[in-house]
DNA sequence: GTTACATAGGCAAACGTTTACTTAGTTTTG
DNA sequence: CAAAACTAAGTAAACGTTTGCCTATGTAAC
């Protein structure tokens, strides 16, 4: 009930009967600072008897961290940045860093605002992940050298910044690797029709497995549409009237492949009898599916580790010593096997 | 390239050829306060010029508002949180508000750090999903009157704050008397062995469900375990086991519910021929079920939007004018029918 | 018996804002 | 026409920390 405010360092001091400067270097274990043993209790007990917390804004006002980075993702009700938000906030909390969380819902007029709110929070560093039209955006992170990571999603305008991704070429890869060690000859994909440039490596990794293996690449195989369940059932329908022989399906994406699991199934189509899939992703329900999905696992967990520690790199480094180059980095993700591809003869 | 400094309010003072006040008084349009059109196009555009950003830490500094809340969930992989948070962002950033997401995972002492931190950053609210022991962590909230809303989750050794929460005991209900209008007289009920109290609404509406239709209460039909995939399996085959008769589940917990789905069908039970089932909770993967699950949607966003909402009322409730009796809002769920269900003759 | 260094701790100036005061000139009012 | 009221803008004191600089001992070295 008391009115009770936040004591401040000098209401410490004077508990102990001090200096604040003294208060300040004993909080702050300054090494050089010589200061006896029954004064430094004193202040401890008085910081402890008082709750004293040391307000990061103001120690951060004298060019000290702040203890706060935000990270800016286009979805965040999307399990991929969910799991790599995770992979962020642990490398964050080992350091003792909050971190702000931002949805940038893909809009960067949104991602604008929120930019330049954290900015005005004097954060210590980004964990970006682009939107289109965001390197114009990323101008004042620039300008301001506030230390920041690409995380995804790379920034076709300039290659000097820090990047890491997950290996898209590499799912798609694997994903139609699998399905062709299977023995499937007539593959379809399903994919997103976006400008996001990473994106493109699935589509591709399905290109050059086919390729590896001498299968015809057919652009009639190929279905590219929104990001929806609507699109992934309407295009499922339409890639099964165009290709009656085709025997499997990759799923770039696990939204549409939830819709066009469903129109399988609405179609009479037996998987993985009649038709096998693989889906690259790991949307938490590829096992309840039925039947059970063979997917390709992603490292979100790993990309928001990893991009968080590039990141800590950065903002520990003191000195601008090391002109830093900037680093690029992908990480492989993994074949799950469930049951929705059919070995044939 | 350049060294860049972000620039100050000095700076724009200088460029300006005025002084810090008139500055400040311009850009934060104080009403009160006459600035000539000519200087004030001055401030302005020097302000542009300078891609001037207010230091919300100077000015946090003064007593003004910081203009960012934080937000403390156990876990922020779970889709319920997520679309908690997602309502809590919505409403934060109409307010121009930045919000801190924190994962506690559920554990006490990483959830004091993380309070601690908070408050050292001077957060200018809480939303609170409590976990075990939080009482005694959130003192240092309640001393320092930091304005907070506890969701989810009530706090049962005080009675004096803000709460909201989705209606578990509805929920309980809603599911079990759904089944009953079908027809079933034997529900088994697959629950979480855990002391958050709300969350014991949920058995608690199953019972007064089963009461309200004159059926009898046996604990027999009452599994309770961990939270997790395995002990909705183990307990679904116990269940099926101990209880030939039964002709319908209620799943509390989704993440049960999925080791209990895979469950049943190893047994060979067939949904909803068989048993017919119910789960608590919209986990996104509901429909993509084979058969698609009948299910209670919880109303997360919903949640978190009114926490929000709760919290920006007392943050902008200038002077304490009003002492402000607290409230406590619930929000019921919806029943949304998949075909997990048999109705019985 | 100076000089030098190690130990111990206080003073006060920043950091970037906000805002209560103050100073003045210009209208309006009685 | 003097007093009041409005318009316009600058001065400087906070806010809570950090840290360079200073002072004052005690003790070891020359």
């Amino acid at each position: 009930m008391s009115e009770k405010k936040i004591a401040t360092i000098k209401d410490v001091a004077r508990l102990a009967n001090t200096s604040t400067a003294t208060v300040s270097y004993v909080l702050n274990e300054v090494p050089s600072r010589y200061v006896s043993a029954d004064l430094r209790k004193r202040v401890l007990d008085a910081a402890a008897e008082l709750h004293y917390i040391r307000s990061t804004m103001a120690s951060g006002l004298k060019g000290k961290k702040r203890g706060i980075i935000a990270a800016l993702v286009p979805q965040f009700t999307n399990i991929f940045f969910n799991r790599f938000l995770l992979g962020v906030e642990q490398v964050a909390h080992r350091n003792n860093y909050i971190i702000s969380v931002c949805n940038t819902f893909d809009d960067s007029v949104y991602e604008k605002q929120v930019l330049y709110n954290a900015i005005g929070h004097h954060v210590d560093g980004f964990i970006l992940v682009p939107t289109e039209g965001s390197y114009s955006n990323y101008e004042i992170v620039r300008n301001f050298q506030v230390p920041y990571v690409v995380a995804e999603r790379p920034l076709h305008q300039s290659h000097n910044y820090d990047f890491v991704a997950m290996d898209n070429y590499d799912a798609g890869y694997t994903a139609t690797k699998h399905l062709i060690n299977c023995g499937h000859r007539r593959i379809g994909l399903m994919t997103w029709r976006t400008n996001v440039t990473t994106l493109q490596g699935r589509p591709e990794g399905y290109y050059a497995a086919l390729k590896e293996a001498g299968l015809e690449i057919s652009p009639n195989l190929l279905y590219a549409g929104d990001f929806s369940e609507e699109a992934g059932a309407r295009l499922t329908r339409q890639m099964l009237k165009d290709n009656p022989d085709i025997t499997a399906i990759v799923y770039d994406y696990h939204v549409q492949a939830l819709g066009g699991y469903k129109a399988l199934k609405e179609c009479g189509v037996r998987i993985p009898e009649d038709i096998s899939v693989v889906i690259v992703g790991d949307p938490e329900w590829e096992f309840i599916a039925d039947p059970p999905l063979t997917c390709i696992q992603l490292p979100a967990f790993q990309v928001g580790q990893r991009s968080a520690e590039l990141l800590f790199d950065k903002i520990l480094a003191t000195g601008q010593d090391t002109p830093h180059t900037p680093v690029s980095e992908t990480i492989k993700g993994t074949l799950l096997q469930g049951k929705s591809v059919k070995t044939l003869l």
